[in-house]
DNA sequence: TTGACAACTTACCATATGGTAAGTAGATCG
DNA sequence: CGATCTACTTACCATATGGTAAGTTGTCAA
């Protein structure tokens, strides 16, 4: 099987884990939604369970390869959360699938989904911990305000639909506008706030 | 039905959707937890999507009877908020099929899941336009400080179990217990720092 | 030319799922 | 006493689900 039919699948795969959940989404409607027959994806992925772990590897890896290479370690968080919120490669798909994985915490493919998780989290405590006055903030604090944040960005990225339909597309779309902004003075104010431990 | 047994019914059924999601609670499997039929559950909601809109409709219900009457509107906000995260009167349960809601966002049993989160919002927002410093602020900016704050705390609250896998349980149980200062702290930043019109 | 391999298809299958139809035991009420 | 109502149970059922087994077709290298 060819290399893009492969992640051109798995593109599909993950928007409808996405859509869907890991119940929600059968073989049948994904092998479907490709012109192939449940039979042929079967071939390919012996399980239903190994063709989500799949997704869930593809998605950890585009994490990690998604270094900030930044100078300023602020700028560099900055730029490192927003880039999160962006529907550029499918990051609102993997949100949403991940964000699921949270929810069902079920060890499903023996935890495919969070072993990723690790590094990542650390990656971003440690960005936090080189912010000036945030050095002398303990692993916990700076892993509490990156989780804060994360939460605050991931929790959007799967509202859309949602909050288009209360408040209607004009008015999503100026929420939509706002939100970054507003995000980065969040961030601003918090890392100048500083951690508990200095205050 | 007794009015008791009933609200038993539901906390089960809410545990379980709250566990499994739509698709993953069966309606054997909600009955068998309370020592019913399947059948015996469909008579008396005639149907899964009832029985789930019913759930969501005890969740709305739930959130709209946690007015708060505080004195200094700060603190009325950060109680609120951080009320939202205790796991009493089964907030955690309500959490996770909200969230749940948000990422299916499909119009199940007529959208009753997003209905009801209209006046929660707006009720939100307002309580930080009753903050002297964001007075000004434009519905659309309060809104935006809000759901992040909204996103940060649901998050955070769906993340125990895998947090718990990846760190283990001491670590987690600093984490827990550093979570909401630091969340008070992101909250009082967030609210010094102001609005973007008046910044 | 042949043999191996990949990429399927056709044909099944056991189980689970949501739901219906009809009947039954017990309480309540006129 | 008989009628009605509630709370079930037993008996089904169509469909969907994940998965297996065996055969078929095309490619390509030895």
């Amino acid at each position: 099987m060819a290399s893009d039919t492969r992640e051109l699948l798995l593109d599909r795969a993950e928007a409808l884990f996405a859509e869907r959940g890991f119940y929600g989404a059968s073989i049948a409607a994904i092998a479907n939604e490709l012109g192939l027959t449940k039979q042929a994806l079967l071939h390919h992925y012996g399980s239903k369970e190994r063709l989500y772990g799949e997704v869930l590897k593809r998605i950890s890896e585009r994490f990690e390869t998604s270094s900030t290479t930044d100078e300023d370690p602020v700028s560099a968080l900055k730029s490192f959360l927003l880039r999160l919120q962006t529907p550029t490669a499918g990051g609102l798909n993997s949100t949403r699938v991940l964000m699921r994985e949270l929810l069902d915490n079920k060890s499903r493919a023996d935890t495919a989904g969070t072993w990723y998780l690790k590094p990542f989290l650390e990656h971003l405590t440690k960005m936090v911990q080189a912010i000036p006055n945030w050095q002398d903030a303990s692993d916990v604090e700076a892993f509490a305000l990156v989780y804060q944040l994360l939460g605050a960005i991931n929790y959007f990225g799967i509202s859309r639909p949602t909050l288009t339909g209360i408040f209607g597309a004009e008015t999503y779309a100026d929420i939509d506008q706002a939100f970054p902004i507003q995000l980065e003075r969040l961030i601003d104010a918090a890392i100048s706030a500083g951690p508990i431990s200095t205050a």
